[in-house]
DNA sequence: GTAATTCGATTACATTTGTAGTCGTAATTG
DNA sequence: CAATTACGACTACAAATGTAATCGAATTAC
């Protein structure tokens, strides 16, 4: 049922979903320079992510190898819905456009697009 | 320096979006149906965003009226941005894909996002 | 084989958020 | 004017979040 996933948490999901399975101590050194958290800090969220369901934990000797569960694209879809939905009734091009006014777009997202809705025609 | 808004308080800026200024009460009443909040959850909401200098509060009489004090449209430029950066690395494309599959674009908004990006190549 | 290290589990603790309740005072109603 | 009502200010309080420290057991290093 999906609980909502935090910023930070996000941030391990992200990881995990580079490579995986890992160590908490891998994905803490994949933070690092980056995230700057403890290796305490990380664990704490790898809990939180295998409460909620996020993750899987294998254990591998004394420690676990931690896997996604969610994928990382159900996780995006999700999430662009929501805020489609909060901030646009649920319509995309206004989205588009409030990008489109900030110059958030360049010529190439334009071709990208457009390239896309092409496709989607057909 | 723009605090973040949570969803509770995002809920009473569409009000005040919507109409303003606006005593506590009629914000309280304009989510009267659609959001089941007692009169004092709203003040403490309106109270909350005032700290945040999210909206301004012009006594009358006795009594405040608020307006925002943030254009919706910052807001959600703002917002948008955010999620486009977190979830797709600042490329709206993979935004546009992702809700494609998802079968989350009418013909129609595919015809209004073209008519947009003709409009934005010029 | 004893000391240091390494893990996960447990506990901590401030802040933010959701959702109200209470209190003191000003205004309104009788 | 007295009783009630309407306000904002202040207080409340549990859950979620960000960010860790500590503890006990296992392991590795001398």
């Amino acid at each position: 049922m999906a609980e909502r996933i935090s910023d930070a948490e996000h941030t391990v999901m992200e990881v995990l979903w580079t490579q995986s399975p890992l160590t908490a101590n891998a994905v803490a050194d994949s933070l690092e320079g980056h995230q700057d958290w403890t290796l305490a800090t990380v664990k704490t969220l790898l809990s939180r992510l295998l409460g909620k369901g996020a993750v899987a934990a294998e254990a591998e000797g004394r420690r676990f190898l931690y896997r996604p569960v969610i994928a990382r694209s159900a996780y995006v879809t999700g999430e662009s819905r929501r805020m489609v939905d909060r901030l646009f009734g649920g319509k995309l091009s206004p989205l588009v456009a409030g990008l489109a006014a900030q110059e958030a777009l360049t010529a190439e997202d334009i071709a990208e697009i457009e390239a896309l809705l092409r496709e989607l025609k057909k």
